[in-house]
DNA sequence: ATGCATGAGGC
DNA sequence: CCTCATGCATA
């Protein structure tokens, strides 16, 4: 926040605590602030591009993340101060209208042809049930709906499970920054058609993949449905937990409604939000259990500060070579007096930010240029949700 | 709403 | 080490 006001050595402001509140416990140097907690695999995939970029693959297995509940003796961080989230606006009125759309459904929406392939994707196994993860630490306030009891509810058969089909992506490493930029395109689509087998199903069912345009309609009702049930991002991700054993965070609920996830990370979660779309639906006026779930907490390196000036010079080095080498890095980082560790996250982080739907500035994917080119960008964002 | 971080998987 | 999915901690 300071720009320019010459800069002192104290420019990088890392600091280097790591906090520890509860016991206290020093940890000094520690390579790895990290100590237990394992959730889900990861998806690792390998590599390559998104769907929105080049190539349509990239489809790994989806890992749910689950939680063991090992062991593990991490104290809690009960650490907030002042947080002015959501979630306290719990409205009581709990709308409730006839069911007459069916979220996904929206027939023609305003990108009528497009049509795509996606990569099918994920594989929904998960066999793990997270038991209890953790439990929101400010206010937390009452979770959506629970499943208690509600016999009749548990549905319908939605389509749950389907194929699980694999994709697979490609390749990675040997990209240099020579050549040629990603170039992504922007949407990719779908159907089917190819040539096999038949052209079937309409744009809309949620049966198989979704084009990103049905993504993106689809993340709007859901922001203004959960809105006017009253719910926050956080309660939707916790209500997942207790729904299907997959909890999510506030930030994921989040980069969802805006589109800040890889084009398969949406189609992932997807139909698990539906779903909870139809059960806050129906079960407006059942009484909202409250779960209490063990709070746990884990070390974690505290947030590097990295100053502006330096975050210039990162995004300046990003724009030659996105992916410059372990020596690069180090000698980045000595530059900028930064860890070694701090600028490769860093770049890996940039990296990811690239391959997302929907580009902070907002131009939809494909826009890999971040600043600097052309762009300039649209408007649209803040129009009809209020956001909370 | 986002920046920096963690970690499972893969090369 | 990278990518990718996620999230704590923040602004």
């Amino acid at each position: 926040m300071q720009p320019g006001a010459g800069y002192r050595d104290a420019q990088t402001l890392v600091q280097a605590d790591y906090t520890l509140q509860s016991n206290g416990h020093p940890l000094s140097h520690a390579h790895q602030w990290i100590t237990a907690l394992s959730h889900g695999g990861g998806g690792g995939g390998g590599g390559g591009d998104s769907p929105w970029s080049t190539s349509p693959l990239g489809q790994q297995d989806i890992k749910p993340s689950v939680v063991q509940p090992g062991g593990r003796g991490d104290e809690l961080q009960q650490h907030q101060q002042h947080q002015q989230q959501q979630q306290q606006g719990r409205p009581p009125h709990l709308v409730h209208h006839a069911g007459s759309h069916h979220a996904a459904a929206a027939a023609g929406a305003w990108r009528t042809g497009a049509s795509a392939h996606l990569p099918p994707s994920m594989a929904s196994s998960n066999g793990g049930q997270a038991g209890l993860l953790y439990s929101q630490p400010p206010g937390f306030t009452v979770n959506g709906m629970l499943g208690s009891g509600q016999p009749g509810l548990h549905h319908h058969g939605l389509r749950d499970a389907h194929d699980e089909q694999q994709q697979q992506q490609q390749h990675h490493g040997g990209e240099h920054p020579g050549g040629h930029p990603q170039p992504h395109p922007p949407h990719q689509q779908h159907p089917g058609g190819g040539g096999g087998g038949g052209g079937h199903h309409d744009p809309h069912s949620d049966e198989d993949t979704p084009t990103s345009d049905d993504l993106e309609q689809f993340a709007k009702q859901f922001k203004q449905r959960r809105i006017k049930l009253g719910f926050t991002q956080a309660d939707v991700g916790l209500a997942l937990g207790t729904l299907y054993g997959n909890v999510f965070s506030q930030t994921t609920i989040c980069r969802f409604e805006a589109l800040q996830l890889s084009f398969k990370n949406m189609c992932k979660l997807k139909p698990l939000l539906n779903k909870w779309l139809e059960e806050a639906d129906s079960s407006s006026g059942s009484p909202t259990s409250i779960d209490k779930i063990a709070a746990q907490g884990r070390k974690r390196k505290k947030r590097t500060s990295i100053e502006v000036s330096v975050k210039g010079a990162l995004e300046s080095h990003f724009l030659k070579c996105p992916k410059p080498s372990a020596q690069e890095i180090t000698s980045l980082a000595d530059s900028l007096q930064l860890e070694k560790e701090v600028v490769r996250v860093w770049f890996c982080n940039r990296r990811q930010k690239e391959k997302r739907m929907t580009p902070p500035g907002g131009t939809l994917p494909g826009a890999e240029d971040v600043y600097g080119a052309s762009r300039d960008t649209p408007p649209h964002h803040g129009v009809q949700t209020p956001v909370q």
